[in-house]
DNA sequence: AACAGGATGCAA
DNA sequence: TGCATCCTGTTT
């Protein structure tokens, strides 16, 4: 059962959270989430959002539930998905995923995850609910779930925006 | 522990 | 035009 817009139209924090242990399916990959980091607007320093909307950072303030993908040091995709209502930016950093097709390995940061799984700028802006092959379902029932600070950043590394699946 | 690789956005 | 950045593999 593919999550619905209410799903990701609510606190980030919260979408991240929640996230784990669900379903990330891209094309003929799929995977559980099983790390997620929550980044927000104007409140949040270490935010591509954070100074408000450029040519990058506008899909933030979108509709919920559409992918972000955006290339970090030249050379890495990382795959988001936008959160909170329209207007509000926020999006959700997935950082690892233990797939559950072939070679079933765990994909350990968000630089490795778009890599294995073809993630690239072509798909910046998709939206999860109405695509027939990349969106995210149902997964595990409850799982447990460890809060930390982020991590890969050097402001606001206060904040316990972090969520790791208890192996 | 340091750094190369090199897109993006901001300050200058 | 310069510099820092939501990363990773390779080399000290």
């Amino acid at each position: 059962m593919k999550l619905n817009r209410d799903f990701f139209n609510r606190n980030c924090a919260v979408v991240a959270h929640d996230l784990i242990g669900k379903k990330l399916v891209f094309g003929e990959h799929e995977g559980i989430i099983t790390e997620t980091e929550a980044y927000r607007g104007a409140d949040d320093p270490a935010s591509h959002a954070h100074r408000g909307i450029t040519a990058r950072s506008a899909i933030m303030f979108g509709q919920p539930g559409k992918s972000y993908v955006y290339i970090i040091y030249g050379m890495y995709y990382c795959l988001n998905i936008v959160t909170e209502p329209e207007g509000e930016a926020s999006a959700v950093l997935l950082r690892g995923l233990q797939l559950l097709t072939p070679p079933l390995t765990h994909l350990n940061g968000p630089g490795k995850l778009c890599r294995h799984l073809g993630i690239t700028k072509q798909h910046n802006g998709i939206d999860l609910l109405s695509d027939s092959s990349f969106y995210v379902t149902e997964g595990i029932e409850s799982p447990e779930v460890h809060i930390t600070p982020r991590i890969g950043i050097k402001k606001a590394i206060d904040k316990p925006w972090r969520f790791v699946m208890a192996l």
